[in-house]
DNA sequence: TCTTGACCTTCCAGTTACAGGAAGGTTCAT
DNA sequence: ATGAACCTTCCTGTAACTGGAAGGTCAAGA
C-alpha cells in the first residue's frame, strides 16, 4: 500500500512516516513508480511506534522498544527496565508540574486581575 | 558588570544572556572592549526572566510579561490572563501525564520481568 | 486524448531554547 | 612576558517533527 493508506492504518502522519524512514526506523519496499509500499507487518511496526511514542517513550526508546519487539529471543526484563525507567521519569514530572502548579496558582489568586497597575504576580516574578 | 557577574547574580548561564540578547530580550550597553556592560536594572530583568521561564512560561510568555512589567500603565488582570491560561496548561499537562502514568504502571505491574521471552508490555504495544 | 485533482517524490527551511566548541581578542596577576 | 581566566563572534547540533516548494504519477471524467 502507498503511505497514504499506511498513514490512515497506523494514525501516523506522512511526513512523520518519512522520518521515521530517515532515521531508520521502518525500510518499506519501492514500487516501480518510486513510491513507498508498505505491507502490513510495516503498518504493525507504525501502529508500535505510534503508541510507544504517545506513551511517552522517546524516538530513541521507541527504536530499543522495537529492537526487543523484533528479538524472538529477548529478555521480558529488558523492557522492564526501559518502562520502569519511564515510570520514574513520568512521576518527577508530575511532581514538578505540582509545585509549579501551586505557586502559580498562589500568584493568580492574589492577583486582584482589575485595571489598575498594581500586580502581585509581576512583582513576585521580579523579586522571587 | 561584564556577562559572568550578570550570570552569577541572574542564576542565567552566558550563554543564555545572550541568546536573550538574541532575540531581543535585553539590551546592554558595550564598553570600549566590545564587552557586555550590565547594570543593575538589567540583572533584574535577567532575575524575572529566570524565574518566569522556571514557572513553565515560554520564551515567548516571557516577553509578554516582561512588556507588562515594564509598562507602568499596564491592568494586572492582562497579567492575571496569561498566568491563569498558563495554570489550564500546566493542568492539562498534569492530567496526561497521569493517565500516561496508569497505562505504564499497569504494563510494568503485568510484566514478570525475567529471562523469558514473553512480555506483555510489548504485546500491548503492538495491539493497542 | 486531454485535463484535473489527488496522490506521491525529494529537498530545504523553520520550530524551541538553548549548548558546545572553535578561533581569536582582553585583562590581570605574577 | 606569559599564562589563566575572561570575553567576543560564528557555526553547528539538539528532538521530533511540520510546512512548503517544485515536480513526477495515476485514475477518472469530458
Amino acid at each position: 500500500m502507498n503511505i497514504g493508506e499506511a498513514s490512515c492504518r497506523s494514525g501516523l502522519p506522512a511526513k512523520t512516516i518519512r522520518y521515521y524512514e530517515d532515521i531508520g526506523l521502518i525500510q518499506p519496499d519501492r514500487g516501480g513508480n518510486g513510491y513507498r509500499d508498505y505491507g502490513s507487518d510495516d503498518v504493525h511496526k507504525l501502529r508500535f511506534l505510534h503508541r510507544s511514542r504517545s506513551l511517552g517513550f522517546s524516538v530513541d526508546e521507541c527504536r530499543q522498544l522495537l529492537a526487543l519487539y523484533e528479538d524472538k529471543s529477548r529478555a521480558s526484563a529488558d523492557v522492564k527496565e526501559i518502562a520502569t525507567s519511564k515510570l520514574g521519569e513520568i512521576d518527577r514530572k508530575i511532581r514538578e508540574l505540582s509545585e509549579l502548579r501551586l505557586t502559580l496558582e498562589h500568584l493568580v489568586h492574589a492577583c486582584h486581575g482589575n485595571e489598575r497597575p498594581d500586580c502581585p504576580i509581576l512583582e513576585e516574578l521580579s523579586e522571587g
